[in-house]
DNA sequence: ATTATTATGGACTAATTGGTCCAGAATGTG
DNA sequence: CACATTCTGGACCAATTAGTCCATAATAAT
């Protein structure tokens, strides 16, 4: 009955990280993990070690495929004003759509297990410092292209931009009302003006 | 050995906020509850009827304590705007000085367990509509003191403090350092002007 | 075809989970 | 003192937890 076959393990990892996103660290089983992963719990031992190490690989596979998405963003040629904005209503729209309750897995782990594992803290630290590093890279072209006053702080900025885009995910799980997340990625970016 | 004495319901509900608080829901085990509100297993049981029934009035409990005091703070007679800094500067001194890294408990149930969980996720809701509310109130009265322009929308208005007072409190759990919390409070704050 | 590698199902732990139940001990009241 | 009430420890439960181990089966390389 054995069907042994060339496992992706990248594949693997990513779902193993869509449980840990749906359901956080402590609520996802072993058997969670194995039946999503689509491999043996043998199997998922020797490979993997235990079920924080694939915690860890999946926070650094989100890191090294969402993250990363929203990093690309600086590289695209609108005005740096206008991609902030689009990161913003991004979050808004996601979290308003069905399905799209999870949030970031970022703000979930950081909530969740940052306070009682700090190897995990780390991981997580660096992933908000990506989101941070591409708002500063963001706010500074802004400068340049003279939409955003010289005046501002360019680090300060992306630590609160960074800030507000968590803050945004967090109100939506107890309310995703479309209304009132407008209102606050509006306000929120009123302070490039 | 037993030894019957009058408890304190609202002292044993107290001490379960502080364990779900502190654990999360998941990671809280039955014997860590009944070992912090000090009853018996069968107490327990009879009093609370079950972990989740407990989980539920421990955030009720934290809205009718903790929230109320946010609350408390729009009957201050400082000037509006003072008041609505010193909200943010108490969240930045706590998440920043030793052991005061647990943050918001609505914050963490809305992470946590909102989107499993509706019943909760309704309460803690409530939670964040009370400090909403105590913003408006204090928008409204800025305009009124003449600090907040007439053209800002309250309700907007508070429901952005209240994202970022979430979002501070998310950031600091990865990385709580005064100077990065400091700037986003600081920068959150430009909207009143 | 033989071998080395790799993956597998499933048996097996030992501990813990949330939860039930009850005989008995401590207490306040008569 | 006797009684009803309240609370308790601990036995018990079935299910699940993370994790180990191994004989076997499927493959790839020779």
């Amino acid at each position: 009955m054995a069907r042994p076959r060339e496992f992706d393990t990248t594949e693997a990892l990513n779902q193993a990280m869509q449980v840990f996103w749906s359901k956080g660290y402590e609520a996802t089983s072993l058997s969670d993990l194995i039946g999503a992963m689509e491999l043996s719990k043998s199997s998922f031992y020797d490979t993997f070690g235990s079920k924080h190490e694939v915690f860890l690989a999946a926070i650094e596979h989100y890191k090294k495929t969402v993250t990363a998405q929203v990093s690309a963003v600086s590289t695209l040629d609108s005005p740096a004003c206008k991609l902030i904005e689009s990161l913003f209503e991004r979050v808004v729209s996601r979290m308003t759509e069905e399905g799209g309750q999870r949030g970031c897995f970022l703000n979930n782990c950081a909530v969740e297990v940052a306070l009682h594992d700090p190897t995990a803290a780390k991981l997580i630290g660096g992933g908000f410092a990506i989101v941070e590093d591409t708002f500063m890279a963001l706010v500074e072209r802004g400068q340049r292209e003279g939409e955003i006053g010289l005046d501002k702080d360019p680090r300060a900025l992306a630590r609160y931009l960074t800030s507000s885009l968590n803050g945004l995910m967090v109100v939506s799980k107890a309310n995703p009302d479309l209304e009132a997340l407008s209102d606050v990625a509006r306000t929120a970016l009123t302070v490039l003006d």
